[in-house]
DNA sequence: CCCGTCGTTATTTTT
DNA sequence: TAACGACGGG
């Protein structure tokens, strides 16, 4: 371990400027005298669309937040008619929040996550949308159960697989029979498992996430009443992190300020509908869940006359942390460009270690921060970045063993546990009897006797006869059907529908009415919706009957968490994970517990069930109870789960070629992963360590791996270096140019060439290990081309060339 | 219905 | 390597 690590802060002497301005009275400082020259014109534009293309660290909630305090204090805008979309509930939250304490009006914007927005659009205009205003929304694993319901001889693989492609058309808005499909899939058997998915779902009453952009869009789209209605209710339309939505999000967007029709702001139309998004093409991350970087690439063409603002003043990370990172990032074409600049002066020289293997990897990191945690610095400054989930794995065991708290953010997650999917089941059957996917999942479990068989019979019995929606009611089904079952399966299932009676008791909707019948009422509402829709420029007051208002506290008489202590209890739901084994039966239990106290702030009526399931279905960000509340951890992250967050020292792990990037990555997939690469680097505030390993076991497999080419990109000299640097790393010092040059991979030339030079007999020079001869060469199982080669003075050692292009290289006569 | 064993398969995942 | 799912015996 090299001693001469200084690890102190930086940050003692150096406030930065959030810090100053959260200090500062608003009674005595304009908000608006905080923000910088540009952030200043992005709050005041108006007239126009504007993209502000926000680079990383540069205050870009803080603009959004400033500009709807001024739209509402300075522009008169009615709160009421601002819309402002996230894609996070956390984002959603902290930035309602920021807002709300520039101007308490604000707590009349509407602002929501996409899919939350989505979700209350389709509340309202659940006719015009062909679904049940009490759907619920199915997340992918209900999908992909309801694809293999709906087409039962597909293998599980085939049903994941076309579920995807179902969730990635659907971010594309194409519908089953979209020419366009052939884009993601040809196979014609893909359009038929989607048209039979959908035809299964729209049975349900349901929806799920893709639903929640596509079908407001429709809707919009072909319904001019609603669509009218909608351009009187919203005037001001913002989009935060655009460079993550997708083809959907930007059409439904387009319908929503009008834009094909003229009612969008421009030049010409200065006061129509203000369209104002924020992001940063460089953190662009999400290509492989829809995300269209084209969106904000585009936006000026896509909206005539729009006004760009860069945001490049950064506040967060020093400067040899930013210019590491612009070093890499600036290899990418398809950018907007922006250059940073950092506002909190040079600080510590960013870190580069080799490291042998993934052991000595984590040991590097455990030696940092046990020696910064020596000095004062709390473990909670620590981030752990790593690609693939799998690599927190060494860092986890060697954190234990040297007893250094930690924090796995993202991996399991609350509302995927089983008990939680439980009691959850349990409530959307109780709000939507047509649930078929929640009845499958509770109807015998805990074990009532009830199989497949009889499943089977009791679906088939509930969808007979099917006239209007309320006619297909499970637990109706399941009391008319009983009689016709085993002894068994009927005692079962008698006891399963008397529990539900008394839910619904409890529930205060009857045990005798069907719950159907309840919810189709609110199908009228078309007519009332519009008209809460259509409300514009009424104040406060009544904008807080919107049928979206909040729950005042106070006004709860019976707690919907009780309701769910009730099913925890009668259903036999906690029973069942209590005895399942003792040790994370407790934890079970416990999880139980915690998702009732979830549920204390909501009625214990139809609506409030339908709220909190709504909530938690957008929601899945619920803190694991399980962990004591000590929050002075190490925090270790897959990189995509840091964006939107920063830490005072960041170690980025495996910076390896195959790991990161994948070495199946090139062309846009490669820029990806550098902004990847990008997103990483600008989460450090003041410190930037990488770490590089040599070998690394995967897949059971020991592999030699070469340096990740982002470390080439970056200028050598902008690093301190630990460690024996491979020789792939050392030529790059001296050499530069592209990756040719460097003797990295590059798909096209790489494969063949080395197939042919590299035969027995054949002199070989080894960066690491010298000069030695090939003694054999095979193909091993995967067909992938392997050599042994003898060296003079380090024994014999076996490649896979393709991998060793750079360290490797034939000896010429 | 539960448990063991064998075989398969390995990104990233806002909602 | 390891973790998870499928399957078969008790």
């Amino acid at each position: 371990m090299p001693e001469n690590f200084t690890t102190d802060s930086i940050t003692t002497n150096e406030p930065d400027i959030f810090d100053i301005m959260a200090g500062a009275s608003p009674q005595t400082q304009s908000y608006l005298d905080v923000l910088n020259e540009e952030q200043l014109e992005a709050v005041t534009h108006s007239g126009s669309p504007l993209l502000i293309l926000a680079g990383a660290g540069s205050g870009k909630t803080r603009v959004i937040t400033t500009k709807i305090a001024y739209l509402i204090a300075e522009k008169n805008i009615d709160p009421y008619q601002i819309l402002a979309v996230t894609f996070t509930k956390k984002a959603a939250n902290e930035m309602h929040e920021r807002a709300i304490a520039l101007d308490a009006r604000a707590q009349y914007s509407q602002i929501r996550t996409f899919h939350s927005f989505g979700a209350w659009f389709l509340r309202l205009n659940a006719q015009a949308a062909g679904i049940d205003p009490n759907f619920t929304v199915y997340d992918d694993d209900d999908c992909v159960t309801l694809i293999q319901k709906a087409m039962p001889k597909l293998t599980k693989q085939q049903v994941s697989h076309f579920a995807h492609e179902i969730s990635l058309a659907k971010d594309y808005c194409y519908l089953p029979d979209s020419p366009k499909l052939d884009e993601i899939d040809s196979d014609p058997e893909f359009r038929e498992v989607y048209e039979a998915y959908t035809k299964r779902l729209r049975e349900t009453g349901n929806v799920d996430f893709g639903d929640l952009i596509m079908l407001p869009y429709l809707v919009l789209h072909n319904d001019e009443y609603v669509r009218m209605r909608l351009f009187n209710r919203f005037r001001v339309i913002m989009v935060d992190e655009y460079q993550d939505s997708n083809v959907a999000q930007f059409l439904l967007l387009q319908e929503l300020c009008g834009a094909k029709y003229g009612m969008a702001a421009s030049p010409e139309n200065p006061d129509g509908i203000y369209v104002c998004v924020v992001g940063d093409d460089d953190e662009s991350i999400y290509k492989f869940r829809g995300a269209e970087i084209q969106n904000i690439l585009t936006f000026k063409d896509k909206f005539p006359g729009t006004k760009i603002i860069r945001l490049e003043k950064n506040y967060r990370s020093t400067e040899q942390i930013l210019s590491i990172a612009d070093d890499v990032v600036r290899n990418n074409e398809g950018r907007l460009g922006k250059t940073l600049s950092a506002e909190r002066g040079q600080g510590k020289q960013p870190v580069l270690a080799f490291l042998p293997n993934q052991d000595e990897e984590a040991n590097f990191c455990a030696d940092l921060i046990k020696l910064a945690h020596e000095h004062g610095c709390p473990y909670s400054d620590w981030a752990i970045l790593y690609r693939t989930n799998a690599q927190s794995l060494t860092f986890e065991s060697t954190f234990l063993h040297r007893k250094i708290p930690y924090q796995v953010v993202g991996s399991l997650k609350f509302y995927e546990r089983e008990e939680i999917k439980d009691i959850l089941a349990y409530l959307s059957l109780l709000a939507n009897p047509r649930d078929e996917i929640a009845f499958r999942r509770i109807v015998n479990k805990p074990t009532r006797g009830i199989g497949a068989t009889t499943q089977e019979k009791l679906i088939a019995a509930a969808r007979e006869n099917i006239v209007t929606a309320a006619d297909y009611n499970l637990l109706e089904a399941c009391k008319k059907s009983a009689a016709s079952l085993s002894k068994k399966a009927k005692e079962g299932i008698e006891k399963f529908t008397e529990a539900f009676d008394e839910f619904k008791d409890k529930l205060g909707i009857g045990a005798a009415r069907s719950v159907a019948e309840e919810v189709v009422e609110p199908v009228e509402t078309s007519a009332a919706a519009m008209k809460a829709i259509a409300g514009t420029a009424e104040s406060p007051t009544a904008t807080a009957v919107a049928p979206e208002k909040e729950k005042l506290p106070g006004e709860i008489s019976v707690k919907l968490s009780e309701l769910i202590e009730l099913i925890s209890e009668k259903s036999g739901i906690k029973n069942y994970h209590e005895t399942q084994d003792e040790v994370s039966g407790t934890q079970r239990v416990a999880n139980l517990q915690e998702l009732a106290n979830s549920a204390v702030l909501y009625e214990c009526s139809r609506e409030g069930l339908l709220e909190f399931l709504d909530h938690i279905e957008l929601d899945r960000t619920l803190e694991n109870p399980d962990e004591e509340t000590d929050d002075n951890r190490v925090t270790l992250i897959t990189l995509h789960n840091t964006k939107g967050l920063e830490f005072n020292r960041v170690i980025m792990t495996g910076m390896e070629l195959g790991i990161f990037p994948r070495q199946d990555k090139t062309g846009s997939d490669l820029e990806e992963e550098r902004r990847l690469c990008y997103v990483g680097i600008t989460r450090a505030k003041n410190e930037l360590y990488m770490t590089n390993c040599s070998v690394r076991r995967m897949y059971g497999r020991t592999e030699f791996m070469a340096v990740s080419p982002f470390l080439l990109e970056i200028d050598s000299e902008k690093l301190k270096t630990i460690g024996h640097a491979p020789a792939s790393f050392r030529r790059s010092s001296f050499r530069g140019g592209d990756y040719g040059e460097r003797g990295l991979s590059h798909p096209d030339t790489e494969s063949d060439p080395i197939k042919k030079k590299y035969s027995k007999g054949t002199k070989v020079f080894h960066d690491d290990y010298g000069y030695g001869i090939i003694s054999f060469s095979e193909e091993n199982e995967e067909g992938e081309y392997c050599i042994t080669v003898s060296f003079e003075n380090s024994g014999k050692k076996k490649f896979i060339p393709k991998y060793q292009s750079h360290s490797l290289m034939v000896i010429k006569d």
